[in-house]
DNA sequence: TTAAGTGCAAAGGCTTTGCAGCATA
DNA sequence: TATGCTGCAAAGCCTTTGCACTTAA
């Protein structure tokens, strides 16, 4: 039996097939609009394909992250979150008492070069990772 | 039996009990400099107390973290490391290719600062990553 | 003495893997 | 049609937990 397929991503599939699954998931990986987990990426899959396992999530996890059409994250105590590839300048902000992650743009040229310079140290990846509490919850948090 | 106890730390102990099994963890991780992941801190362990367990080592770790003794850090893809409690300010270099780790004095406090005036978010902790080559493996990946 | 920690073994999560069947290109 | 993906179930890690015993203070 054939699948409508609903988006084509043929073009980064980088000669592997294209998959029902692997559209799927693609596809509710850019519709999470970064942080969503393996867990949560089955609960949603499962909600639209009921057959689809979770080792076809990770097995598609991984290869979406070797062909570098994802990146993953780990943020908090304990999650790897994966969100599509973007601007390579964007972190995180993790709030501790709600759990929002909240994305913020962040220019590293200046961390880069000075690790350069100081360690001969070439950066391919950069990830910043800032804890605490975001705006609402340090209201909340002065009310206590 | 009583065991004589080579390093005192009851100071920071904050009122937990001081037990040999906790003094020789904390030990090996102040020994370790940075970067100990809980395996390699049971095998050192285990090597000086056959009857350590795995349990210990894990509930020894959450403790000393809940009383801000150790920090847990996440690096490269897979692996928490542990390391006692430093500078605030200091962050990680992580070298793909030889695994190498290397602690950098990262000042962030105009991120910050930047992040609460524009987001109100209130940072308690802050991660830095970089990942790429060091210098000896930025030289030999130049010759391949 | 007693509250707290420890070891053991079992259980819990999350992730990976072997295999037979199925789909993509 | 042939390579490669998928689902299923089992296995593998790492980490946590229940329980009876032991220990620090």
């Amino acid at each position: 039996m054939r699948m409508r397929i609903s988006r084509n991503y043929s073009n980064v599939m980088q000669g592997h097939p294209q998959t029902r699954q692997r559209n799927l998931l693609l596809g509710l990986i850019r519709e999470a609009n970064g942080h969503i987990d393996a867990k949560e990426l089955f609960r949603r899959a499962a909600s639209k394909d009921k057959s689809i396992s979770t080792a076809t999530v990770y097995r598609s996890l991984n290869l979406f992250r070797e062909l570098g059409l994802i990146d993953e994250k780990r943020l908090g105590q304990a999650h790897c979150y994966y969100e599509i590839k973007r601007s390579p300048q964007h972190q995180h902000l993790a709030c501790s008492r709600c759990g929002k992650v909240i994305d913020f743009d962040c220019p590293l040229s200046e961390m880069v070069d000075k690790v350069k310079s100081e360690y001969g140290f070439i950066v391919t990846k950069a990830e910043v990772y800032l804890e605490g509490y975001c705006s609402e919850c340090a209201e909340e948090k002065g009310k206590e």
